[in-house]
DNA sequence: ACCGCTTTGGTAAGCGCTTTCCTAGCCGGA
DNA sequence: TCCGGCTAGGAAAGCGCTTACCAAAGCGGT
């Protein structure tokens, strides 16, 4: 019975108030409290008491001093780069993936008691590295969106913080989650060349060196070639992920007076948003005259002009994913195989809407939930 | 130089090692690196060199334990209910604007050197109140979006570590920060009012006692009062703030046959989503037949059709605020005034689009950036 | 009634830092 | 040459927990 009912600011009860109120050791405190060597029911029933009684709950950093572990996982976002340099002008726009695939990671982060510690970083500015070597020390394991390290700095970072990554590849260290992309762009090229026909196509990419990007790209020249019809290939087709590139590639491609392909598949949404932006300014009928396709659908997908067709990506069951596979690595001392050195693929579905030439799906009497994109099964998870 | 050149993960360097490596204390050691009383240029000199060779990173559990700082600020976001029971159904499209809003935090807080545990918490949740208390021991400091703690929990939490909330109302031992509700909703009344002579309205209700909600509601109110128009009220005006809550509202309205107004004003902009959605339903023309209003602007807010009018908040700055405002008061143990019991209202402005029946906006040549939102300054804020 | 085994709770040693306190060495002035 | 005043660096005391390790107590079997 302390007197601190006023509005001053108190510091919070440590571990040795709650043994004084409860007339223990601080021992018999925190094995009460970690279930421990369960102690005798008269001793736990007074711990209790005293910690309900004086509102305590441990210390997390000198918890995890102790006990080697912080329960917080580090997550990094790359931040995209601005075409202009104001602060933050279309960043709202181009985060909306990692945002919904940080949610699937925290979905099931709670389930174990950890937290995320996020973390946007510049990859232009002078050492973005540092920065990331700074939150590992913060966290039990960091889990890495694209590509934020260079193969060097990644392996030496792994080998001191267990290490997933996202869209990446995976190394003897570190463990890689992403989605079905060979298998995603194959399905919508088999749809725009066999469906609809189409004959002439360009890939937008994505920034230069992307896993993502390649492989989707690798797909599409793949049945395009097999199909006998023609891909545009070049420099000029290099997006950036974002709308703006998108919308800029296009932009440029007019301005030349370069003759469009017939489909312009993006590779992603938000890249094809700037090209549906570009070819509307330009007074370009989609799909009438161009047909464009994205990948991953994103929430405003289903919402642009014409609705977007694309590839869907289980995009919280990547995060989900993610963060069970970096769990299993966290405190795993034991050389032993743990998930090191996995490439777990998740299986996309083709979204047909209206931007391939298809006509408009359904609407459903509420507004459409997105589908339940999380497995219940907390350990559902596919391998390589 | 030890072996581990290696694959196998090794425990990172400690602040012994290198005060091994150096040949000097481990005192000197962190003043080395915390510029305390700076020490010999030669001392700093071998100090440096053996971090940087071990790649030497301060643990920081340790450090906050030592220095009762741990550069970290807990951010609660209340997690929709659904609909359904499925785990994520619609939630992506619901959490953009605490998204946004968290976005601006972090960027401010990298300055600082600070990190956010981002955790979302379901109120329906058994005890939601702990879940908050256990993060505030992970935390220097707790930001809180909407409401999610009773007011004597907030006290109680707000007694221990500092708290700042988003759409709250301030008390004597937190602050508050939020956009100009009143102002902004009383703007576009007008514009509706004044420019567009429409004379009965609606206004679509955010989740009960949001104050948000209850401000701009009261503005519209005031608006239409005096200019002596009709608010249609009651109980089915009861939105949640969602997309399906606009959209399960305007489809129980049709299906009992009430007469729509000429203006559905919506508590949000994801209000207006589901609002729009169950009028192109029913076949419903916007803003022919009713014009429809959202607030925030959120991205996706230019994309629907029609272009969605909404009064914009500065989201990222809203974020950036209760950063700089949390950030004001860790670490003060004076009990003098901080900004504890500040309400800090950031302006909003009008954007006119489609939905009201205004004619739309001019496209322009690059895909449309946000305004950025975001003084350079960082010390820029604005009191009460 | 005694012995050894199994609880149970307390004591204390860390966890990896920061920071106070103190000693040793250095300087200049008398 | 000696002494007072500085400064730089080391020793050590925590920060608030967890967890050996150990002693005391309870218990059954002989």
């Amino acid at each position: 019975m302390n007197a601190d009912q006023g509005t001053s600011p108190s510091q919070p009860p440590t571990i040795y108030d709650v043994a004084r109120v409860a007339g223990v050791s601080i021992a018999s405190v925190s094995r009460v409290l970690n279930g421990q060597r369960n102690p005798r029911a008269e001793t736990r029933e007074r711990v209790l008491q005293a910690v309900a009684q004086l509102g305590f709950v441990p210390d997390q950093a000198a918890r995890a001093l102790s006990a080697r572990l912080k329960e917080v996982v580090g997550v990094v976002v790359r931040r995209p780069q601005w075409y202009d340099s104001s602060a933050f002008a279309d960043e709202d726009e181009n985060l909306q993936f990692p945002d919904m695939i940080n949610r699937g990671m925290e979905f099931v982060a709670q389930r174990h008691g950890f937290d995320l510690l996020i973390r946007t970083v510049d990859l232009d500015e002078p050492d973005a590295g540092r920065h990331i070597f700074g939150l590992a020390r913060k966290s039990d394991g960091l889990i890495l969106h694209d590509r934020v390290l260079s193969p060097e700095q990644l392996d030496r970072l792994a080998r001191q913080v267990p290490v997933v990554t996202l869209a990446g590849a995976p190394t003897p260290t570190t463990a890689n989650v992403h989605g079905d992309n060979y298998g995603g762009m194959r399905e919508l090229a088999r749809h725009l060349i066999h469906d609809h026909h189409y004959r002439t196509f360009a890939f937008l990419a994505g920034h230069e060196g992307s896993p993502d990007s390649l492989d989707r790209g690798q797909a599409l020249a793949d049945e395009v070639a097999a199909s006998g019809a023609t891909l545009l290939q070049g420099e000029q087709w290099r997006g950036s992920y974002q709308a703006t590139g998108g919308a800029q590639a296009i932009t440029r491609l007019i301005a030349d007076g370069v003759a469009l392909p017939r489909v312009i598949a993006c590779a992603n949404d938000q890249s094809a948003m700037g090209v549906l932006y570009a070819l509307a300014l330009h007074g370009i009928d989609v799909p009438g005259e161009v047909a464009v396709t994205g990948f991953d659908d994103i929430p405003v997908a289903r919402h642009l002009r014409p609705q977007l067709t694309t590839v869907r990506q289980p995009i919280q069951a990547l995060g989900a994913t993610a963060f069970e596979t970096l769990y299993s690595m966290i405190g795993r001392t034991d050389p032993g195989q743990d998930a090191r050195g996995r490439d777990i693929a998740l299986p996309t579905t083709l979204v047909r809407r209206e931007s391939c030439g298809c006509t408009p799906e359904d609407r459903s009497p509420v507004f459409p939930p997105r589908a339940p994109a999380l497995p219940a099964d907390p350990n559902t998870r596919q391998a390589d």
